[in-house]
DNA sequence: GTCTATATGATGATAGAC
DNA sequence: GTCTATCATCATATAGAC
C-alpha cells in the first residue's frame, strides 16, 4: 500500500541523461512497481487470450498505463511474455521439487497431488498461461521444457521408480504417472469454463480433492500390502 | 474416393445469375470438395494456432487456394471456425455415447478410456482445437457445452451413479470421474509437445494404454469383490 | 516518465477483371 | 470460380513534445 519513501543504502545520484532504462543502477521503486503491475496485468491478459490473442493495448489498459508508457518498461510484447514465463516457472514447479525422497512414498505423492490441485484452484491463470503456450506447440517454451523441466522430471521419475522397485508403490510407468498428476489437476484450471458449465452450481473444488485422493491412493497402494 | 457423379432425384437447372452461393440448389461436387478441403486445412491451422492465432492466409495456403477464393466458399473466418466445430463435435462425443447401459460396468468404462485414448492418438488436432477454445474461455462454444455436452454428460453420469449404487463400481463422484477420463486421455493430444519432449525417443502411446487401464481398473473395481 | 501522434506492417474482407 | 489489386482496420512499435 504505502510507497516506502526510504531508500536506505542505495546511493546513485548520477544518472546518465538520456538513457531510458539506465543500466548503471538498479531499478527505482517506481520502475519496480510499474513492472510488477505490468506483469500482473500481462498474466491476466495472456492467460485468457494466449500470446497472439493478447494485445499490448489490453495489457496497458489492465495495468492502467498508456501503450507507449508500457513499452517504456518493456521493449516489446514478446519481452513481457518471456519475462512472465521465466518468472513464474520456478513457483510452478515448486510442488514437484518438494517431493521428499526421505518421506513415505505414498503420502509424498498424495500430498503432491493435493498441492498441484491447490495450485489449480489458487493460480488458474498461471496454469492457463502454460496450457495456452503448450497446446500451440510451446514455441517460446521448448527450451525451458528441455533444460528445466526435463531434468527435474527425470530426477523425480527415478525416485518414484526406486520406490516402486522397492515395493513401496504399485508399479507403473513413472513418467506417465506424473503426467497423470499434471493432467488431472491442471484440468480444473485449464478447462475451468467447461467444468463449471457442466457442474452448474456445484463447486468443482469441493469434491475434486477427495476424488483425486481416492484415485491415486488406489492406484499407488501396493497390492501385497494387506 | 470416387466423386459419385450421379445425383438421382435432384432437379434444379435454374441458377440465379449472380448469386455467389446459390441457395436454390445443393452444392456442386466442386463446391463440396473445396469446402471439405478448406475445412481440413482449417483444422490444421486452427488447432495449431487457435482462432485468433490463425490467419485466413494460412488456411488458404494450406488448402491450396487464394484468400479471396477461400472467402468465396465461406463468408468469413468465423464461419469456417464454427462450421468446423459443429461438424466435429458429433464424432468427438461418439466414444461417450457408446457407453452401453446394458454392458458390464467396469468393462464399459475401461473400453471408453481406451477409445478416448485412441482418439487422442488418431485425432490430436481435433482435441487441440477444442482445447484451444476452452482454455480461452470457450467464447464460441459455451452454447454447445450447455446444449449438447451437458445433457449427455448428465445422462452418463446418472448411469455411472446407478452402477456405483448397485455396487458394480467403486463409488466416487461420477462427473469428476468422467472429467478424469477426459483430462488423462486428451492430455496426450493437447500437451503432445511437452510429453514428447520429456519422453525423448519413447513413444507416449506405447505405455499409455496400459497405464491408464491400470489406473481406472484399480479406481473402479469394487472393494468388496474378491 | 508519460503522453499524443504516427509510422509501419498484418490481416479480414471486398471489388471487379477474367 | 478464380484471380490481382485494394480497402479498412487493427496492432506493434517509435518519435517527439511536455
Amino acid at each position: 500500500m504505502s510507497e516506502n519513501q526510504a531508500r536506505s543504502g542505495v546511493a546513485a545520484p548520477r544518472k546518465s541523461p538520456n538513457s531510458p532504462m539506465p543500466k548503471d543502477r538498479s531499478p527505482t521503486r517506481i520502475q519496480k512497481k510499474n513492472r510488477a503491475t505490468i506483469l500482473e496485468a500481462a498474466l491476466e491478459v495472456f492467460s485468457n487470450n494466449g500470446f497472439r490473442g493478447a494485445t499490448v493495448d489490453q495489457i496497458a489498459r489492465a495495468a492502467g498505463l498508456s501503450k507507449p508508457n508500457l513499452l517504456y518498461y518493456f521493449p516489446s510484447k514478446e519481452a513481457i511474455f518471456t519475462e512472465l514465463l521465466s518468472g513464474l516457472l520456478d513457483t510452478w514447479l515448486d510442488p514437484l521439487r518438494a517431493i521428499d525422497p526421505d518421506g513415505d512414498p505414498l503420502e509424498e505423492l498424495l500430498a503432491y497431488v493435493q498441492r498441484k490441485l491447490q495450485m489449480s484452484r489458487d493460480f488458474p491463470r498461471e496454469s492457463r498461461l502454460f496450457a495456452n503456450e503448450i497446446v500451440q506447440g510451446a514455441p517460446r517454451m521448448l527450451d525451458t521444457l528441455s533444460k528445466d523441466l526435463k531434468p527435474l522430471l527425470e530426477e523425480k521419475a527415478d525416485l518414484i521408480k526406486g520406490w516402486m522397485d522397492a515395493g513401496k508403490l504399485n508399479p507403473t510407468h513413472p513418467k506417465h504417472l506424473l503426467f497423470s498428476v499434471w493432467s488431472l489437476t491442471q484440468h480444473y484450471a485449464d478447462f475451468d469454463v467447461q467444468v463449471r458449465t457442466l457442474m452448474g452450481d456445484e463447486d468443482p473444488f469441493d469434491a475434486a480433492p477427495e476424488h483425486l485422493d481416492r484415485m491415486f491412493r488406489r492406484m499407488l497402494t501396493p497390492a501385497d500390502t494387506r
